[in-house]
RNA sequence: GCCCGGGUGGCGGAAUUGGUAGACGCAGCGGACUUAAAAUCCGCUUUCCGAAAGGGAGUACGAGUUCGAGUCUCGUCCUGGGCACCA
């Protein structure tokens, strides 16, 4: 009997051997191909969830199978160190929110390490440091002098009980998380980055991007929302400012029957001045979280303004109303309406019995009632006056040219994309780097005064931020006049930190720029994995950032990453494991008992990374009585002697069996890791290929050596995924060398030959019969030998043969 | 509401380019070992008919294309995620 498996200690002298080696240390050098490895870095939240450790078990993976390859691979790990969570324990626990993510990093950096995720620690950062965030406040003063940041008023969720902005999430049934309170919106000035001006090249440069996933190209595409339209002015009576509207359906103008503007509107407001009715349903509208989710599921309501717009063609009179669910903040804050041909009008029109006029006709001359709903499709013009009959190219260019020969409108390309808000009403963030004078305006902070520090003794109550309350901090003097000025007390949104820390890890420690040359060695990430929930927002950032980055001249990558996976939840009972739901599983507990190797492995193998993962407490234990098994499979070949020389041209047909798993194994597992990142189906094939070894009953010569070579291939390639042991069992099979650094194996495409190939035999497409051929047999002689088998005589018999249909390796249809 | 996924045995999943549906694992059942239990090992395990050979049905539902569809097309239902201040 061999030693038991005892990963605790296996796991310990591993992990030992990588330390002090430094084994996954690296610098920067020419002789290799390099290979950047990133995962999504973590918010110190406290301890690992299933979550994390399923997207670093992912990435580790992928990192040490690039090793095997040959490949100099960098993979860094770090902390997202700002954000809301750390205010929160500060608010219910009193420790300060610094001292609450220092210590949650301590403890999960030590998690981490008994994972056994091959980290570059040398290179960890952390955005909560100054020496981290001074960079993204110096780049922020550059795009200030750029004009590509600026400040405008902008919507919030308005706390009025505690006097605090509330982020979407604090908003619970339109009321704040902790006072209750209805939230108002609120505008306040905030500070945004221009990721606009770049909308064209974020669209563009997606269809150059073959490694990543066509969803997450396509959400990407939707959220940028590129459109053509034509923006046009609509007199207003008793107004000498027109009403800009854009619309993508010029060819429905004819059919606009009212026209809708948002509650914050000029028009709203002069109006709501003189009219209670229509003020109280102004205030109304602001009592509403501005959460998009919640704007368009909410009833649509609305009110007359009681004046009118002139319709630019017909002149007549079009009503205005406001309603609740046009926002200020999209396009120009108001909107024209076609009931006809728009759902949304449809329906609002149908509540407030305004009238719904045909402009457009099916092109197929089919019917259309509008009583039963708007017609939305593209069509042909009706009623249109001197447009009828024109399709929707041609009535968009008739009416464009129309509206810009009068000057009274033009071809615009719109965005649906706008503006990143980056302003923080928030204490646990980066400082804006900007002081207030009152004589000159807003003024950054000159770069020899940066870092703008954040204090971290600092006591949070929930009420507002507390660097309001510390004249220390904002007290300060103007940099261009030298008068007293204050300084800028919101922070940034986190994503500004998370847009650009995987350009940082080439160079963490540089204290004089934000990157150096070595940027330019490791950028781009050639292998990207996170969480699908990410897909627009921090990618769709970090894509923005790296082209500030590269128009800076500090990265010559005009994308952050080559190849992007974006893994699925972990869920328990069909749920997302969450603290509220109560269903979550502790990996530390699993670690404890199983250890690391057995966590790894049942990750990897319950679902493909980019499914939902669901939790399985007896699929753990299958993992680890596979790893027990494959420790003593291992160990008891080894006990009994050392192997003796393989000679291929020597076996019997047997051994020749085990040799073709194999190597058919080391071609399927290259496969799964290497192209189709199918890391669930490698861990089967090497459970098929122990279980051939288990099998396998051959002590001779011959036969210990073709077991020794499957077991070498199997620990091979099953190291990436279970690394601790794997690093044992290479000494246990008598190897002096590391395992880390071994080569990945390679197919023999010898062993890989059949005498001769089963093929299914098919009639009409159901299997009846199978036969076994030569590999080389005539397509002739195959139908003729499937024809001849027995069974398939049965459904043959008696009827004509239409077709026979050879699929060379695979199958025979006989078709009667 | 809009956008993006997913739906295959009792369960997680496999089937890679349209070609043997259910690999691998879990659970379950039977057996070996044991005084016994645990652990371990061996066998069975989609479902229905059948002693077996073999046959019928079957990949959410309804149509379609094809010699052949889990895979492609159209429609329906259910379900997960994102929606700009959660990270």
């Amino acid at each position: 009997m061999s030693s038991p498996y005892h990963p605790a200690d296996i796991e310990r002298d591993a992990r030992e051997y990588w330390e002090s080696s430094r084994a996954f240390e690296v610098q920067e050098r020419d002789d290799k191909e390099k290979f950047y490895c990133l995962t999504m870095f973590p918010y110190p939240s406290g301890k690992l969830h299933m979550g994390h450790v399923r997207v670093f078990t992912i990435s580790d993976v992928i990192a040490r199978y690039q090793r095997m390859q040959g490949k100099h691979v960098l993979q860094p790990m770090g902390w997202d160190a700002f954000g809301m969570p750390a205010e929160n324990a500060a608010i219910q626990h009193g420790v300060p929110p610094a001292a609450w993510t220092y210590e949650n990093i301590d403890y999960m950096r030590g998690q981490l390490k008994r994972l056994g995720y091959g980290y570059d620690w040398s290179r960890e950062v952390t955005t909560c440091r100054p020496e981290y965030y001074r960079w993204e406040q110096w780049l922020f003063t550059r795009l200030f002098s750029k004009g590509l940041v600026y400040r405008k008023n902008s919507v919030v969720n308005w706390d009025p009980v505690d006097q605090t902005v509330l982020a979407n999430e604090q908003v619970i049934d339109g009321r704040g998380w902790r006072s209750g309170a209805l939230v108002e919106r609120r505008e306040i000035p905030q500070w945004f980055m221009k990721i606009t001006a770049y909308a064209d090249e974020l669209l563009e440069k997606l269809d150059e991007m073959p490694g990543w996933p066509e969803s997450v190209k396509t959400m990407q595409r939707n959220w940028i929302g590129r459109s053509e339209g034509l923006e046009l002015a609509f007199e207003v009576q008793g107004e000498s400012e027109p009403l800009r509207v854009y619309t993508t359906r010029p060819d429905t103008l004819y059919g606009v029957t009212y026209m809708a503007v948002a509650a914050e509107h000029p028009l709203a407001k002069k109006a709501a001045a003189g009219n209670p009715e229509l003020a109280a349903f102004v205030e109304e509208c602001k009592k509403t979280d501005a959460a998009e989710a919640t704007l368009e599921t909410m009833e649509k309501k609305g009110m007359p303004l009681g004046i009118n717009a002139v319709h630019p063609l017909t002149g007549e009179a079009v009503p205005l109303w406001v309603a609740n669910f046009v926002l200020m903040g999209y396009g120009t804050g108001a909107v024209m309406a076609v009931p006809g041909h728009d759902a949304r009008d449809w329906e609002f029109a149908k509540k407030y019995g305004l009238p719904i006029r045909q402009v457009i006709t099916p092109a197929d001359g089919g019917s259309i009632d509008l009583e039963d709903g708007a017609y939305v499709d593209r069509g042909v013009l009706v009623n249109s006056d001197s447009y009828d009959g024109l399709d929707y190219d041609a009535a968009f260019t008739a009416l464009a040219e129309h509206f810009e020969s009068a000057s009274l409108g033009e071809r615009k390309v719109n965005y649906r994309l706008r503006d990143w808000g980056v302003s923080r009403q928030r204490y646990w963030g980066t400082p804006i780097p900007i002081v207030y004078c009152d004589d000159c305006g807003a003024v950054p902070v000159p770069e020899d005064q940066l870092p703008v520090v954040l204090p971290e003794d600092v006591e949070v109550t929930g009420e507002g931020s507390p660097l309001k309350k510390m004249p220390e901090f904002y007290e300060t003097t103007c940099p261009k006049c030298g008068k007293p000025a204050r300084r800028e007390t919101d922070t940034f949104d986190t994503f500004v930190e998370s847009s650009w820390y995987y350009a940082r890890y080439a160079s963490p420690d540089c204290d004089t720029a934000m990157l150096d040359e070595r940027a330019g060695y490791w950028l781009p990430v050639d292998q990207y994995t996170g969480g699908v929930e990410h897909a627009i927002l921090h990618l769709l950032y970090a894509r923005f950032f790296q082209k500030l980055l590269r128009d800076e001249g500090l990265s010559a990558a005009d994308e952050p990453f080559t190849n992007l996976l974006t893994q699925g939840m972990v869920l328990n009972n069909g749920a997302k494991m969450s603290k509220s739901k109560g269903n979550t599983v502790d990996p530390q507990a699993l670690i404890d008992e199983y250890g690391a190797d057995t966590v790894r492995v049942f990750m990897m193998f319950a679902a493909p990374p980019e499914q939902a993962l669901e939790w399985s407490d007896d699929g753990v234990a299958g993992a680890f009585r596979f790893l027990k098994r494959f420790w003593h499979a291992v160990n008891e070949h080894a006990g009994a002697g050392g192997p003796s020389a393989l000679d291929p041209a020597e076996l019997n047909a047997t051994q020749k069996d085990l040799r073709r798993k194999t190597h058919q194994t080391i071609a399927k597992i290259s496969d799964d890791l290497g192209r189709r990142q199918s890391f669930n189906t490698a861990v089967a094939a090497i459970m098929e290929l122990l279980n051939a070894v288990t099998r396998f009953d051959d002590h001779s010569a011959a036969g210990r050596a073709v077991v020794q070579e499957a077991l070498e291939a199997a620990v091979l390639m099953l190291s990436p995924m279970a690394p601790h042991v794997c690093h044992e069992l290479w000494q246990v099979l008598g190897h002096k060398s590391v395992l880390i650094d071994q080569p990945w194996p390679r197919a023999d495409e010898g062993a890989l030959e059949m005498d001769r190939i089963e093929l299914v035999v098919q009639v009409n497409g159901k299997l009846r019969g199978r036969i076994s051929v030569a590999p080389d047999e005539d397509r002739d002689a195959i139908g003729q030998l499937a024809l001849d088998d027995p069974n398939v005589q049965r459904f043959v018999a008696g009827k004509a043969v239409r077709k026979t249909i050879v699929v060379p390796g695979r199958l025979v249809n006989i078709v009667v």
